[in-house]
DNA sequence: TAAATCCCTTAACCTACATCAACGATAATT
DNA sequence: AATTATCGTTGATGTAGGTTAAGGGATTTA
C-alpha cells in the first residue's frame, strides 16, 4: 500500500538521523497524516492561522510572503524530503505570514502542533533532532540573507544553480526570479547577458 | 561580588523561561565563564573556529559579515540579554563565517559545545528552551529577510527605529547603515530627506 | 479546437542607491 | 597639545535592476 510507502520515507529520514526503536517508528507514523495537493493548491496560507507543519514526500512547494504592494516574494522551494512551515505560527497560533502553494501534484504528511507535542513525548529522541533541523534551517537562511545583501542578482543565480542543479527544469523561471529577488524581466535579460 | 551578579543575570533570563531547581541553578551558573571586552574587541572571528556562545550581560557587540570584496555586513547587534554566536560553527566545528566585535566595553558569559553539551544533559529543560531560543531567533531573521527584499531602505530604517528606539543612542550611524544594507552616504542622504 | 491563461522575451525609460571625492567636526591616541 | 582616526555630511556622476508596454509561444480549460 502506497500509504505506508510515504509514511516510510519519513520514518527513514528520521532513521538516518538519530536512533529510533521499531515502536517508536510506529507513533511516529502514526503521528502524521497523508494529504494530497492538486497543482496550485495551498498547504497553508498567509493571514490564515498555519496548524499545519509538513514533511514533502512527493512534488515541490513554494513558500512565499505577499507584501503591502501585493508582490509575492519566495522565501523557498520545498521538495521531496524538505519540511515546509511557518515556524512562527505553527507555535504561537498566530495568523501565518506565508503561503506554501503546490507547484505540482503533491504529497505531504502533516501534523499539527498538539500531534507534534505529544510526538515529542512520546519520543524524546525528536526534541533533539528538530532542534538540530530548525539550527540547520537557521544557518541556511542566513547564508541567503548574506549572500542578497553582499552578491548581485547574477551572483546569487550562479550561487543558486551550483547549489540546486536542475531546479530549472523543475520550477518555472518567473519563480525562480522572485527567489532570487528580482523580476521575470530582470532575470530574462540577465541571462541573456551571461550568454557571452 | 559582581561575578554573581552577572550569572545571576543568566539565570534569571533563563529561569523567567522555563522552570529550573536551585541544583539547576546552580549547574548553570557553573557552566559559563564571565569574559570582558575591550571596545573592538572581539568574541569571534570570521575564518576561526568558532566554539562559543555567547551571552551578553553587559555592552553591546556588533555580529557582522565580510564579503569577498571586504566590505562588512551587519547581521545584528547583540544588545544586554541577547545570546551572540555562531550555530554553524559552534555546531560543526567549521570555521566561522561572522565576526563579533565590542561596540563598546562589554561582558559576556560564554561556553564551548563540550560544556554545552554536558550542560544539556544536566539540564534536560535546558533542550526544550534552546530549540524555542533557535526558532526564535530564525522567526526574527525571516521577517528581517523578507523586509529586505520587500521594502526599501526608509522603510526598513523606520521599522528598525520602531522595533529599537534609542537604537541610535547606542550605536555610530555607519553601523546602522550597514544593518540596513546600504552605506553610510545614503544613510545620511535618505535621513535629511525624511526631515520634510 | 477555440479561448483563455500562463510564461518568456525584448526594448525604452526611470529610480534607488552605489561610487568617488572632498570637507569639517569629534574623539582617541601620542 | 598635537596628531591621527573616526564619523557624518554633501555633491556629482554611474548603474543594477525596476517599470511599463508589447508580442509570441506553450499549456490549460471550456
Amino acid at each position: 500500500m502506497i500509504e505506508t510507502a510515504y509514511k516510510n520515507q519519513l520514518v527513514e529520514y528520521i532513521a538516518t538521523r538519530t536512533d529510533i526503536t521499531p515502536k517508536e517508528r510506529e507513533l511516529i507514523a502514526n503521528a502524521y497524516s497523508i494529504k494530497t495537493f492538486k497543482k496550485k493548491q495551498f498547504l497553508f496560507e498567509q493571514g490564515k492561522i498555519c496548524d499545519t507543519e509538513a514533511f514533502v514526500v512527493a512534488g515541490t512547494f513554494r513558500i512565499y510572503y505577499v507584501d503591502s504592494k501585493g508582490l509575492e516574494h519566495v522565501l523557498y522551494f520545498a521538495f521531496k524530503d524538505w519540511w515546509a512551515g511557518d515556524i512562527a505560527s505553527f507555535n504561537s497560533g498566530e495568523p501565518s505570514g506565508l503561503t506554501a502553494q503546490a507547484l505540482e501534484e503533491s504529497v505531504a504528511l502533516v501534523i499539527d502542533p498538539i500531534k507534534k507535542e505529544e510526538l515529542f513525548n512520546q519520543v524524546p529522541a525528536l526534541e533533539r533532532l528538530f532542534r538540530v533541523i530548525t539550527q540547520k534551517h537557521l544557518t541556511v537562511l542566513q547564508k541567503r540573507f548574506l549572500l542578497t545583501v553582499s552578491a548581485n542578482a547574477a551572483e546569487r543565480y550562479d550561487e543558486l544553480i551550483k547549489r540546486s542543479p536542475g531546479i530549472e527544469q523543475l520550477v518555472p523561471q518567473h519563480q525562480i526570479a522572485s527567489y532570487l529577488g528580482i523580476l521575470p524581466e530582470s532575470l530574462s535579460r540577465m541571462k541573456k547577458q551571461l550568454l557571452k
